[in-house]
DNA sequence: AAGCCTTACGTAAACGTTTACGTTTACCTT
DNA sequence: AAGGTAAACGTAAACGTTTACGTAAGGCTT
């Protein structure tokens, strides 16, 4: 069916090592050939057989990316969707492409597609996978991106958001606005992002001199209804916080919930800053103000990082940190 | 590095034909033979190349996943991702895997992967894929399973949402509370799923005797935003309607919001049914009625249904369409 | 016991590339 | 003009499978 190397060749009279070179932009094909040979590929619609061409080169052309389906981020939020985009539009340009798989989280099984060596490549995704997974993973033999996560023990290829950075601007934006009782609402600590959120968050009460107004609750995931829990316990305590910085938005509009519950308004009675800057964020009522994250940038970032391990596996691991942008609407009491 | 048949077959002093028959489940090798084969295999860790192995069967075991990163479903709500993930753990239970691409609307170039032979299959999804597009792709030799998508001219392997049937549900609900002033929103009739959407509406007017109140506004995409300005001329007009049945969730909320911004209650004022029911429907005050999609479904349905195509590709196409269910909160006026 | 069929294996080709190595030709050097 | 070098091209091996075909041996029929 599809054209081969052979068949442009015969059609030339000349040989597939020539053909390879020609159209591979290798030294050792005249140009006037090259030419001809370009010609005649596009002629018969030539398309290089992946499989063949990596069965030799054991280079698949081909990025595995590794989703953690369970990850709250997911089901609230297409949290890495707009990542997985970004991800996919910069490893298309380099005729990359992107496989998906999912993992479980007590899942230890290598991972099928790298066994097969199905990809050049790995990118994991997501704050609460399994660090026995993680180890396991880095040990494979093939490159690895992680976002937003890291292994504890080791230096890797990561690529963070800024969590502590825009959790500290955060509260210490709600603090501008005269707050002292400013609460912490967020999800499970082993999460990578919420223990940076959460550290950040204390960082700021610090050095706002509100070091003994700390207050936080933990649920164990981070929808909008364990945001509402936790801040309705918050609420219902004998010396309610006034303003609340939640771990992420979902959480936000929770807390929203639990605070139009006891007939608080917001951000009169309740200040409330959020975390990621999902789209129903702008057009809540009222619109709330949050902690942005450029997942686009991640995305690329991403990319741009394991396509650089592949071509050259030696280069020094390196770590990165995205910044984050506090959007101010109204939530918080701005305007 | 990886073991290979010659491995295992030098272990055993026997060919590597006679392995590959043992490990593939294939007569011609006797029960003990094949025994001693297995165990050794998996003393090497041996695991099949597939460059190699499709090299030869022209089978990559990959269904490729198209989606169209500019569809208003993708930003607005992770519409396909659940979508996504059923197919993934539906399709690795058969060692497949999925490979992912987006396309833009103007791109008629065929897809790469395609080209490549990288794909045994192709799943499309999206209403709102380029017409041209979708018939070059269904001529490119492979399987193909559309979602939410269906081409007019020709029969295809497709799974749709009961569009029609979940509008006609929720309107009709609408009418039952007693409204008659019952007007649609929603985006481009060029989406299939809109103008589904917008038959169904049609239909249950008519059927209940409102068909001289049809009164329905289509914006050019389905955000929170347009919801809110297609709402906002319906409530401005001179005889507003007193039910909204809005396309999608997004544009449901962004109705609440220019009802809000008028003094008007829900649904009290303005009753309001969505569908998707994406995350938030759920916690939204008041808690929106919407009608459910099952995305689950709809996902492994296309994996199972790309398999059988792969498997035998001269079963006839068959249209599926999955019902939609009437999730009632309190937005419509029930409780 | 001769013939035949089945089973169990081995041999080798094939899939479509890349690439190390060999050969020829042309051109430059002196 | 002889020698050398580089460029242009061909030959063939290699990647790791699957599979058509060949062969040997064993068991069955008569």
């Amino acid at each position: 069916m599809a054209a081969t190397l052979l068949d442009i060749a015969k059609k030339l009279n000349i040989s597939i090592a020539t053909v390879s070179r020609a159209l591979n932009d290798r030294p050792g094909v005249g140009s006037d050939l090259r030419q001809r040979v370009i010609e005649t590929a596009n002629e018969l619609g030539f398309v290089p057989n992946m499989a063949a061409r990596s069965l030799v080169t054991s280079r698949t052309q081909t990025i595995g990316f590794v989703i953690h389906p369970f990850d709250q981020p997911f089901s609230s939020d297409p949290f890495y969707f707009p990542i997985l985009m970004a991800m996919e539009a910069e490893l298309v340009n380099q005729d990359y492409h992107i496989m998906l798989t999912s993992v479980n989280n007590d899942s230890l099984t290598n991972l099928r597609m790298v066994e097969q060596s199905r990809v050049d490549g790995l990118i994991l995704a997501g704050p609460n996978l399994n660090p026995q997974f993680v180890a396991a993973t880095l040990n494979q033999g093939i490159p690895v991106v992680l976002i937003d996560n890291k292994p504890g023990y080791r230096k890797a290829n990561v690529i963070l958001t800024d969590d502590a950075g825009g959790a500290y601007e955060a509260t210490t934006h709600l603090a501008g606005h005269g707050h002292t009782r400013i609460a912490h609402i967020g999800g499970p600590l082993e999460w990578v992002s919420n223990r940076h959120r959460y550290n950040g968050y204390r960082a700021a009460m610090r050095d706002n001199g509100l070091a003994e107004n700390v207050r936080a609750i933990h649920k164990d995931s981070t929808t909008i209804a364990t945001g509402e829990q936790a801040a309705a316990e918050l609420l219902d305590s004998p010396e309610p916080p006034t303003a609340i910085f939640a771990a992420n938005d979902s959480m936000a509009l929770g807390a929203a919930r639990a605070a139009a519950a006891r007939g608080l308004s917001i951000p009169g009675d309740l200040a409330l800053v959020g975390f990621d800057n999902i789209s129903v964020a702008e057009h809540f009522s009222p619109p709330l103000t949050t902690v942005r994250i450029f997942k686009e940038q991640i995305g690329r970032m991403a990319a741009h990082r394991i396509l650089e391990l592949v071509n050259e596996p030696d280069i020094p691991p390196v770590e990165s940190s995205v910044s984050t942008e506090l959007v101010t609407r109204q939530s918080c009491g701005c305007n």
